[in-house]
This record gives C-alpha cells, sequence and structure tokens, in this order.
DNA sequence: TATACACTTTCCCCTTAGGGCAAAGTCAAC
DNA sequence: GTTGACTTTGCCCTAAGGGGAAAGTGTATA
C-alpha cells in the first residue's frame, strides 16, 4: 500500500487532486484507516490512475473520465473509441479557431505597424439614406441563439429555397435577415428569414418599404456589429428614429465566395424624421 | 442615451456581461439615475463596448483588456501591438500543442481499432536488475516546478556542458538526472543534473554505483510516469526496496532526433533486498 | 522516551467570466 | 390606472483544483 504522498509521486499528481478525486469518486483509495483517516492506494490503482492522467491529456472533463473508468473493460472500449474520435473533432475545430483568430491578430498588428488605429474602421462605413420599395418575401421567423446562427441560417435560407423551388415561385432578389428582438439575448433572438418573390401566397407576406438609412458590410460578418453601432449613432445625430425592426440582405453566398474580404451585406434601418 | 438593453442588443453582449463589466470597472455607464440605479450608455461607449469584444475575441483577459482600455490613445497603440505579438505566440502555442494531442489520439484509435488496450504498453516495459559502477559526475541540483523542466532541462545541460569544454573535462557518459524529492510536488521538485566526467573537481561528486532495477523507454517522456509506476510495482513484487534516488540516463538528446518515437531514456531505481 | 519534523486530515475561501433565478422596483404604452 | 416589459440588487452556481490554517499522525533520532 502506499501512502498518498508516495502514490501522488508516482503519478506526477498533487496530493491536493487526489483527494478531490476522491471526492468527486472518481478514484477511491483501496483503503483507508477507520481511525486516521489516512489514505492508501494499492499498486494495482497506479494503472488506472495512468489511465485517468492519459485521458486528461486528451481534454476530456472529469465528468466524462468518470463515465470512462466505471465501465466493464470490453464496453469501455467501444466507448473510449467514439469519445477520442468526438474530442478529435472538437480538437481540429479549436484549431481551426484559433488559426483564425492568430489571423485576425496579424491583420491587427499589421494596421497598428501602419499607425492606424485598429477601430478605425468604424469611422468609415459609409451611411446612406434610401427609399425602399414594398416587397412580397416568403418568411420563416424562428427563435434562435447564438449557436444556432452559424448552423441556422444556411440550414432555414436552404428550406425557403426549397419551397420556392417546388412552387415554382419567381425569385425577385437576395436572401435576408430581419431582427425583430429588441435586445440582443444570448438564449434565443426573434429572427425572421426572407426571400423576396413575386406571387403571393401562403408563407409570404408584404414586406413594406420606406426611408432607410442603409450602411453596406464588405468583409466577414464579425464586423457587423460595429456596423449596428455606426447606423445608430447616425441615427440619432442625424434627428432621426428607427420606426421597424432592422434588417440586412445578402449579396454573396457565403458558400460560393470562399474569402470572407468579398463579402457584401446590406444593412438597413427603417427610419423616419423625428 | 440608450439603456442597458438596448446597448446589450446593439454590441451583442449580455445585460448580465455589461453589469459585471461595470462591476469589475470595465466600462462604466456614463451616466447612472441617482434615483432609479437605472444604468446608461452614450452612444460614444458603443466604439468602447466594440474594442472590448474585439480583444476578448484574441482571448485576453479581462484584466489584460481592462489594463489597456484605461490607457491614453499613443500608449495604448504600443501595449497593444506587445500584448498582441505576445497572444499570438501564445495562440500558436496552444495550436501546436492541440496538434500533438489529436497525433496522441490518433495513435490510441488505431491501438483501439486493433483491438488492443491503450494501456498495454505498461505491460511490456521490461526490467532488468543490473549492478551500475560509481562514477564521478559534475552536478548542478535545483527546485524545479512543472514548468520549468521543460525549458530548465536544455538550459542546465547547456551550462554543464560549457564547463566541461571550458575546464577540458573528459567526457564518460550521456546526461543524466536524479530525482531527491520523495514526493510529487507541483510548485517544485528537487532535481540534479549531472554529466559522468573522468576528472574530480569543484561542482564534482561521487555518484554511487550499485545494484539497479532498469527500465528503457523508447518514445516521447510522457510515457516516464508510466515507466516509474510498472518500476515501483515490479520492485516491491519482486521484495525490493528503494535504497537512494531514482535518475534517469538520456541516450538520445532531443534536439539531434527529431522523431520523438525514437527517444531512448534508461530509467533507474537503486535497490537492495529487503 | 521525548522531541522534532515530515506527513496527512478536514475546512474554508479563491480562481474566470459570467448564467440562472427571485423579489422588488421602474418605464412606457394603452 | 393597469399591464407587461424592463431593470435593479442579491445570492448561488460553474471546472478543476490551489492556498493556507489548525489539528492530528508517523517515524527517526538524541
Amino acid at each position: 500500500m502506499l501512502s498518498i504522498g508516495e502514490f501522488s509521486k508516482i503519478c506526477g499528481v498533487s496530493t491536493k487532486t487526489l483527494r478531490y478525486y476522491d471526492e468527486i469518486g472518481l478514484i477511491h483509495p483501496e483503503e483507508i484507516n477507520e481511525e486516521t483517516g489516512y489514505r492508501y492506494y494499492s499498486i494495482k490503482q497506479l494503472k488506472k490512475m495512468l489511465f485517468i492522467n492519459r485521458l486528461k491529456s486528451y481534454q476530456l472533463t472529469l465528468e466524462d473520465i468518470k463515465s470512462l473508468v466505471v465501465m466493464e473493460e470490453h464496453q469501455q472500449e467501444e466507448t473510449l473509441y467514439g469519445v477520442l474520435i468526438q474530442k478529435k473533432r472538437e480538437l481540429q475545430k479549436r484549431i481551426k479557431a484559433y488559426d483564425y483568430t492568430v489571423k485576425q491578430i496579424n491583420h491587427d498588428l499589421l494596421h497598428i505597424a501602419e499607425g492606424v488605429s485598429i477601430m478605425s474602421y468604424l469611422d468609415d462605413i459609409p451611411i446612406k439614406l434610401v427609399e425602399t420599395k414594398q416587397m412580397t418575401v416568403l418568411t420563416n421567423r424562428q427563435l434562435l441563439t447564438g449557436e444556432d446562427y452559424k448552423v441556422g441560417y444556411s440550414h432555414f435560407f436552404r428550406v425557403l429555397y426549397e419551397k420556392v423551388a417546388k412552387e415554382q415561385y419567381t425569385l425577385l432578389g437576395k436572401p435576408m435577415t430581419i431582427y425583430h428582438s429588441a435586445e440582443y439575448d444570448p438564449t434565443g433572438n426573434d429572427t425572421e428569414f426572407a426571400i423576396p418573390i413575386m406571387e403571393s401566397a401562403k408563407g409570404t407576406r408584404v414586406f413594406p418599404g420606406g426611408l432607410c438609412a442603409k450602411s453596406v458590410l464588405r468583409g466577414a460578418y464579425r464586423e457587423l456589429s460595429s456596423v449596428y453601432a455606426n447606423l445608430i449613432e447616425w441615427v440619432k445625430k442625424e434627428g432621426y428614429e428607427l420606426v421597424d425592426s432592422p434588417y440586412e440582405i445578402y449579396l454573396t453566398d457565403p458558400k460560393q465566395e470562399q474569402q470572407t474580404e468579398e463579402w457584401l451585406t446590406e444593412v438597413y434601418f427603417p427610419i423616419k424624421k423625428k
């Protein structure tokens, strides 16, 4: 039997961690002295602990590890395979995300080196007053969380486009989304997907035209909030007020155009003079 | 002035987050109604919030962001440049670490697919009884934390090798480390770096020989703890006991040999029959 | 045998960046 | 005046332990 200190040294795990693992039921010392409460681990438990260490190095949560180690051996192998495949995908996703972040940082570093403030693009977003025309749009209104957006957008538009194809509607414009929620809520935002068509039918509605402040974003969607901020500031400053939900029109299709720098998105704020 | 909800929606940040940022002094609403406690943000603060959002997307901590946003503009640019460079390196390091983890997972997946338990290598680590000879070693004893190890090893060995070169000592063997700490302690372990030489001089000591249990690890150092566990188990089972600090001898130089699979490390446990 | 010192125990608070929920107060529209 | 949406503060929760205190235990040595 090994004391907690000996066991700790062999496994390369602190005694604090071992006590914590005991507490959460991950690995319980084979023997505990009734009188003193001292923990004693067996040599056999070394293997279990090393297995736990390895799974930890694969970024599994202790919860996941726990459910794995309580299994019987043959069931464990199967489950482990699935879990590892899953984890691998997750790590690859994280790598991609970090790669992207590094790219963005490089972009900003370049700006700073040129002596340009990295938020200066905010001042360069042009805003125009336009008069939009009334349209008929095929729509689908949903509550979406931040997570849903990524997959949701392509999904809901695909559904709408399928309907257009099936019913042989006549397309009159690019896809758009209308944001009805008054506040940003991470648990869900009231979002309407719409495609302008010629016909009026079930699932369509009249989308009113009128005076709008309009801005065009060239680049990745991450700058969208900046465009919104800019529009709001402009609207206040110029003495207008918002009279309907803001909406966006996607001029490029992210699936088609790989260069995020080339994406074009129009942002409209329906307004009137105060 | 914008209410917290409006401001939240524009910036894509929850009201909870805004209150939290107020609490930690990251961004304080420009106006707070004395009677009601309602927070009101100005249009000008949008830009600051968007800047914070961007820094957050770069994985800066709120603490770091805070110290950046309180700076004056020209000082901020300079600091920002350094911080971003730093962060970029960190992210690249993390990417490399994840890449490595993915490789390890792939390795294990292969094993599972072949029907081999992923910890089975533990049973394949051969152990031999050997009699080692007394040596003279040039040494350097240090308290090292887990973090220090990575850079520490190459550093301390380099110092020792420089001494060997300067004093024109005669090399008699490969570099080795002796682990004096009885317990694994994440905050620091008593570690001795040593190189066998012929001469006795200041900075050298006699390294005693004797009976040892010896194991050879082929592969990356991450399996070292397994080798230790195996040795300890063997020593107990065979009725021996440890009489001195375990040590390792590095047969390959990590700087020379790029393939971690080819690294060779000998692990020695000085023992005697109980 | 007394003592010193290393080891272990439990207990409590702390970490990041907020999320969830509840009770109570406030705002704006009808 | 009322309703419903909005906001406030306050309290507890997260994952994986780290730090430290106070008290008890093990063991080697003088």
